[in-house]
DNA sequence: TTGACATATCGGTATTATTCGATATAATAG
DNA sequence: CTATTATATCGAATAATACCGATATGTCAA
């Protein structure tokens, strides 16, 4: 969880959309949370197929690409039931902005 | 010079080095400008050799390193005589840390 | 307990990145 | 002109990344 992996894991265009439409779950993935009971809420997440669903790439590099987005702390991953959802980890975003900002 | 050869460029340790070193040249580069007469001044520029006796890389791969850098936009090249001095490009840099603050 | 679904991982291939030494080019100094 | 110095480019080897399909794992429902 280096900057080098953040940078890396934002040398792609569809990491990079996959981090943008999170930005916006409910406009960008409509179906959002449909398998998740009324009293469970998982803010900010999108389930891998709903990703999956919006991208031209198999389910397994979809998969992979999130696991690179969580390692390098861009995304967190919550589990409920057979579903996993992701969102954004929104720290890191801050941290790498910033060192951005001030450190490059 | 698009988002992801900036990130693509931003990835590697040595680029991200030779970019925080361009901030401060006189302090990183003591040497710096010593081929440039009096009146001419390459603001921040400092050239290939200055930057290559700082990494332990072949001549060859800090030239390749430096036009990675300036094809995506984060460094200017200025050629002065038989050398090259390359300078931050702050324009690109801000860009690339307001798009990292807004858009991502 | 079996079957179906969601997700992760494995093993492979194709492309791209890293890095080098050798050589080409360009400018200067004699 | 020629030798020297600075930088760029070329060609090649190795490592990393981008994908894929197949399979494993984990969860739920019948």
């Amino acid at each position: 969880m280096t900057e080098i992996d953040i940078f890396k894991a934002l040398s792609n265009e569809t990491r990079l959309n996959i981090l943008k439409w999170l930005k916006e779950p409910e406009k960008n993935f409509p179906q959002q949370q449909a398998h998740l009971p009324k009293e469970v809420s998982i803010k900010g997440g999108v389930c891998v197929g709903d990703i999956h669903d919006k991208v031209n790439l198999s389910q397994s590099t979809v998969s992979h690409y999130l696991s690179i987005m969580q390692k390098a702390g861009l995304l967190e991953a919550v589990r409920y039931g057979q579903w996993t959802y992701y969102r954004r980890n929104e720290d890191t975003i801050k941290k790498i902005a910033k060192f951005l900002d001030e450190d490059i």
